[in-house]
DNA sequence: TTCAAGTTGTACGATATACGTACGCTATTT
DNA sequence: AAATAGCGTACGTATATCGTACAACTTGAA
């Protein structure tokens, strides 16, 4: 998408190559990727040797990673970075209170999630006891069409806008309840949009179970959503739409009338 | 420090200018700075207008920042940089269910911080009801000097590493007990060595105590801290030392016990 | 041992890249 | 109407950035 000629931003004078090349070094060290070589590096970036050594020896210098004995790892002052954008967005800690509300009345976990290209970014998240094999924290991916916010979030895309979804996807089955084609889940999407609200059952991982509302802004535009996870073999399919649910619908409720009432004009 | 001319890093054809400057337009949003104009981020950044402007553009471009009539604001996209570290170190995340168990059992925030420079970084927590006026999260920064976590960290630094901290150094007075010299913080992490735990009463914000213990590796090194915030009206320092802080000191231990095990080569 | 394949650093010349100055435009304020 | 402050962009320059190429080193296999 971003390498084909159609692309012309590059071309302008207004592209900074560097910037590009650099942040794509940051985003290569992952769950799989946890200390990298100048050559690795090079490899999944697709960046020239001597190009990667550079950029790494700078993010070193700027305190964002750290070398020991030819393998690179980042530092925790790469945090600064995500919170960058945590701080100057006070939306998600108006959110917090009534998070933390509904996990007590819950005991189990509650996230708000947002949408980027085919993924939802996690931008809260309230945990209690850990169910997932991988970690989910604020700043987590996960692929659209396999959660209950990502149904949530797709189900209220402008027809365009889903469109260009269905387009750039690449459906990869996690489990074997996982949705793997476009008829699927536009039917699914179709019904999450009639009921207003989204769940999913092990599609995702094995044993986990979730349901999803929307957050609308006040001009009733949804740009979140918000979830409550639970183990499968401890909450029931029923226990998550009869008793979570209105909990989760309340929550959001409180949650738009305090973002309302800040007057942000972000999401109006 | 970076600008200085002993600094020969920059003279090297290591250098990658460009990363450097894109970093420093990401890092001039903050609490503060919500949303920016290109000349607001030239003023900040000190970069001349056009190349704050090239620099956005670019972000926006990578889907990093968005632009509405002119002001510029972060992408939650930002927060998949930050967990690039969180994701390719699992250190922390074997920290949390005893963080969880912790905040079970005393009903207050838990938090884990690194020091990186004068700051102590946050790279775990687990909060409870929200007790500052500003929102902690994972990435927050906050002055070593002014918190229990930062003065265990100080506390262990070597000779030459707190002489490089002291020399770094900007007191600022955030309530009248805040400190506010050198001699005043030296004796403090004195004491803090001789009982290996740090409190800090009110010293950031009226209201607000803490206490901390720190983290150390196989081989008894120090490298982060863990601590217990309250709200000062309602847990005392007796109760916060006599009672919270056994239990922080139980959770630490398991938490060494259990990252040993995991044999994370990264911190022997 | 020797060879091959992997890593690393670095020199260097070419040029594409990024830069800042300067200018013209628009909007708002005074 | 003048002044201020924001904006985009053209342009010539300079330099920052690039990739190729080469040398040194390590490791493992033959």
């Amino acid at each position: 998408m971003s390498t084909n000629n159609l692309d012309n931003f590059k071309n302008t004078g207004d592209y900074n190559q560097s910037l590009d090349r650099g942040l794509q070094v940051i985003q290569a060290f992952s769950q799989n990727n946890k200390a990298l070589t100048i050559s690795d590096v090079s490899k999944i970036t697709g960046l020239s040797r001597p190009t990667a050594r550079r950029i790494l020896l700078t993010l070193e210098y700027l305190g964002f990673a750290e070398a020991s004995n030819g393998l690179f790892t980042l530092t925790a002052r790469t945090l600064s970075l995500g919170y960058a954008y945590l701080s100057s967005n006070n939306t998600w800690s108006i959110a917090h209170p009534f998070m933390r509300d509904f996990v007590e009345k819950t005991g189990e976990s509650c996230s708000i999630s947002i949408l980027d290209g085919t993924n939802i970014i996690y931008v809260a998240r309230i945990s209690t006891k850990r169910i997932m094999s991988i970690n989910l924290d604020v700043g987590s991916k996960l692929p659209a069409y396999a959660t209950s916010m990502g149904h949530v979030l797709l189900a209220n895309l402008s027809p365009e806008e889903l469109e260009t979804y269905m387009n750039n996807l690449d459906f990869e089955k996690f489990t074997d309840k996982t949705i793997h084609n476009k008829q699927e889940l536009l039917q699914t999407l179709q019904d999450v949009r009639e009921q207003n609200w989204g769940g999913v059952d092990q599609q995702l991982e094995e044993g986990l179970r979730s349901i999803a509302v929307p957050i609308r802004n006040a001009s009733g535009k949804v740009f979140a959503a918000m979830n409550c996870s639970a183990h499968a073999g401890r909450i029931s399919k029923e226990v998550l739409r009869d008793e979570f649910l209105p909990l989760l619908q309340e929550s959001v409720e409180k949650i738009s009338q305090a973002m309302a009432a800040t007057n942000n004009s972000q999401y109006v």
